[in-house]
DNA sequence: CAAATGGCTGGA
DNA sequence: CCAGCCATTTGC
């Protein structure tokens, strides 16, 4: 027997190896096998009598077992072709390594009457064994040494301890709106189609959710809910696990190994049917899928921008409609182009236009003046801080000043390897670079060689250091990447009432729900928009209605300040009245003339290493000359010191194939980002 | 991807 | 003549 293997190297198809005599090998275990002088562990897709390639053949080494099912193949498949690379190189980047659990609890193998009886037994001679099985017998975690003695005993097993978050919540059963009564219906009632849930926060898209998966689970099929990001899965577990009262397993990239492998393998298994998850997740590997769930699917987090393959956890979901799975997006300011595809009938639209609990919140444009809190926000803060509500300030740029610029000759300060503007930061007193993260202490003009600099921008720093300047009595807590590791302690304690007013970036926008959070100060709206890309107005709304939907979750109504120079920006307005159908047709009388997504496709080239400007340039003219339609090139940043230079491609729905076909080879320093969803 | 190959340069 | 450097090809 011949087994076709797809090994973790870039750009080449898989590899017929002998399987020995004796050997179980099944499509989608993983194998160890001879390549050149190493030896790689690669999956297996096929098998077949006869081999497809004309050469003597190695043969397979050993099997780790089963990481996947035949019917999988075709998500990684379609994913790798995407992104021109081979399917080897997707599966090893996704499927997570074999590890082994380190976190442990113990359960008895005896009977807890016999343990008692052992209890008293082992008091004299091992009282620190009797110790700890006396706490397994009460649920306690026992201590590690005479409970690693207890299990060579035979008397206690080690078990994984799943990762889970700190949290519970007693399940409240609320009665379902008409709304949301039809969605569920319509929904249960379907299979292997899309839904876009669309409603704005607090219209109960979550409870729709959640009853749809109870419903998946009592016919026996699993259920997964994705998030865009870490910070917001505790709230949603904990509401999944109370209402589908079953596990419900946690899976994203920043888990520890052996847990990653336990959740990967259980879903495998069937020994897990409901789990919560980042963008990864979409990959996990149940046999009977019967729903996934894509909450916030507007949210570009969704996207893989680090390295290939470079997926959307939305579509991967999607792959999975044509076995039957019901894929359901959820969100209150959906992607232009799923909104779009909901038109014209692909995605089929469930509107949730009431809300379940509040008033939508109040929305005042003011203008952006010298001061970073504007006396309209400040006069805000009072009112709503004198009433003993809670603050929530919103700046999208991290550090004190965002730049400087020398005293001299006016040169702005970048970063010698990358090239983006130097922020200053109080704390460390030093200028870094947000894409490398050096510091540079004392840093002269390149041009002129001046030592002294204007400072200006505002970032997160600098909107707490003016906060705690204009309310000295009041407890001002900071949360953005840089205070991230801080971020349960930071949320508990603005829970608990000890913090006034939070100060933070993209990371405070979405998903936060604490009631006495009135007030959403949202620092520069024009920053937002200054972005070089199609889809700034686009993310400058969601954004604007994400951290608007922060405030007034609670009895008392919520109140908004959007401190703008740009009121009239079609973004701004509709983001201010809440109304993403007038957003969404102004946006795409925006896009159409231009040819922009949805009304195109695009496909992003990055060109990186030595001579990257020829060799744009070189692939440009042979797309070109293919008859492709090509945007660029055109210089970006270089990481790390490494040139780098990107071209566009636009076209049709076809666009990726036609790529494929006039460049079946992908030149090597060249990366292939099908559909971006950020451009710079 | 890592290792092997092949073509070219420059030093002796 | 061969070491050292690059770009390209190979592996099953």
């Amino acid at each position: 027997m011949i087994a076709r293997v797809a090994l973790p190297i870039p750009r080449a198809g898989p590899f017929d190896y002998l399987v020995p005599e004796g050997m179980e090998v099944g499509v989608g275990d993983r194998v160890l096998v001879p390549l050149g002088k190493r030896r790689l562990w690669g999956v297996v897709v096929e098998l077949q009598p006869a081999p497809g390639h004309p050469g003597e053949l190695q043969r397979i080494e050993a099997s780790g077992g089963r990481v996947l099912l035949p019917q999988h193949l075709s998500q990684f498949a379609r994913v790798a072709a995407d992104s021109s690379v081979s399917v080897g190189l997707a599966l090893g980047r996704l499927i997570p390594p074999r590890a082994r659990s380190l976190a442990k609890r113990y359960v008895l193998t005896v009977p807890p009457g016999e343990a008692q009886r052992l209890v008293e037994r082992l008091q004299g001679r091992a009282p620190a064994q009797a110790r700890a099985l006396a706490a397994v017998l009460s649920g306690e975690a026992p201590p590690a040494d005479p409970a690693r003695a207890l299990a060579r005993k035979g008397l206690l097993r080690p078990e994984p301890l799943p990762f889970s978050f700190p949290l519970r919540e007693a399940r409240k059963e609320p009665p379902l709106t008409m709304g949301q009564e039809q969605a569920l219906q319509a929904i249960s009632g379907a299979e292997g189609e899309t839904f876009l849930l669309f409603g704005p926060p607090g219209a109960g898209k979550t409870e729709v959710y959640l009853r749809a998966a109870r419903e998946v689970l009592a016919r026996g099929r699993a259920a997964l809910f994705l998030e865009p990001e870490v910070s917001l899965l505790p709230q949603l577990w904990a509401r999944a696990e109370a209402a589908l009262a079953a596990e419900v397993a946690l899976y994203f990239g920043e888990l520890p190994r052996g847990e990653r492998w336990r959740v990967w393998q259980g879903a495998l298994r069937g020994a897990i049917r409901a789990a919560c998850g980042t963008r990864s997740a979409a990959f996990l590997p149940f046999p009977d899928l019967g729903l996934v769930v894509v909450d916030e699917e507007g949210e570009p987090a969704y996207k893989q921008e680090e390295m290939a393959p470079y997926y959307h956890a939305r579509e991967v979901a999607r792959l999975r409609t044509s076995h039957g799975v019901t894929v359901v997006l959820g969100s209150a300011a959906p992607q232009v182009d799923t909104y779009f595809a909901a038109e014209r009938g692909e995605i089929r639209l469930l509107p949730l236009p009431e809300r379940v609990v509040g008033a939508p919140p109040r929305v005042h444009l003011v203008p952006r003046g010298e001061e970073v809190i504007g006396p309209e926000l400040q006069a805000a803060m009072d009112r709503h801080l004198a009433r003993g509500g809670q603050v929530l300030l919103f700046i999208n740029r991290r550090g004190f000043f965002t730049g400087a610029a020398c005293r001299a000759c006016g040169m702005v300060l970048r970063c010698p390897g990358c090239e983006v503007p130097l922020a200053f930061y109080l704390a460390g007193r030093a200028f870094r670079c947000h894409v490398c993260g050096r510091a540079y202490p004392e840093p002269c003009c390149p041009r002129c060689g001046g030592e002294r600099f204007r400072l200006f921008g505002v970032g997160s720093e600098r909107v707490e250091f003016e906060t705690k300047r204009l309310f000295p009595s009041l407890s001002v807590a900071r949360l953005d990447t840089d205070t991230a590791p801080r971020r349960g302690e930071i949320l508990a304690a603005l829970a608990r009432g000890e913090i006034d007013v939070l100060v933070g970036t993209q990371m405070v926008g979405k998903g936060l729900d604490f009631p006495r959070i009135t007030l959403v100060g949202v620092i520069d709206a024009d920053g937002l928009l200054s972005v070089p890309d199609f889809r700034a107005g686009e993310r400058t709304f969601q954004l604007l209605l994400a951290a608007a939907g922060r405030a007034g979750r609670g009895p008392w109504p919520g109140e908004v300040i959007v401190q703008t120079s740009q009121p009239d920006h079609y973004a701004i307005r509709f983001a201010a009245r809440g109304d993403y159908l007038g957003f969404y047709r102004e946006e795409l009388h925006y896009r159409e003339p231009l040819r922009y997504p949805p009304f195109s496709r695009l496909v992003r080239l990055w060109v990186e290493g030595g001579r990257a400007e020829v060799k744009a340039g070189q692939l440009a003219r042979r797309l070109e000359g293919a008859g492709l339609e090509v945007l660029g090139p055109v210089r970006l940043h270089p990481r790390r010191g490494v040139p780098r230079w990107q071209l566009l491609l636009r076209g049709g729905p076809g666009l990726l194939r036609e790529l494929r076909e006039a460049l079946p080879q992908l030149p090597p320093g060249v990366k292939v980002d099908p559909d971006p969803v950020r451009l710079f």
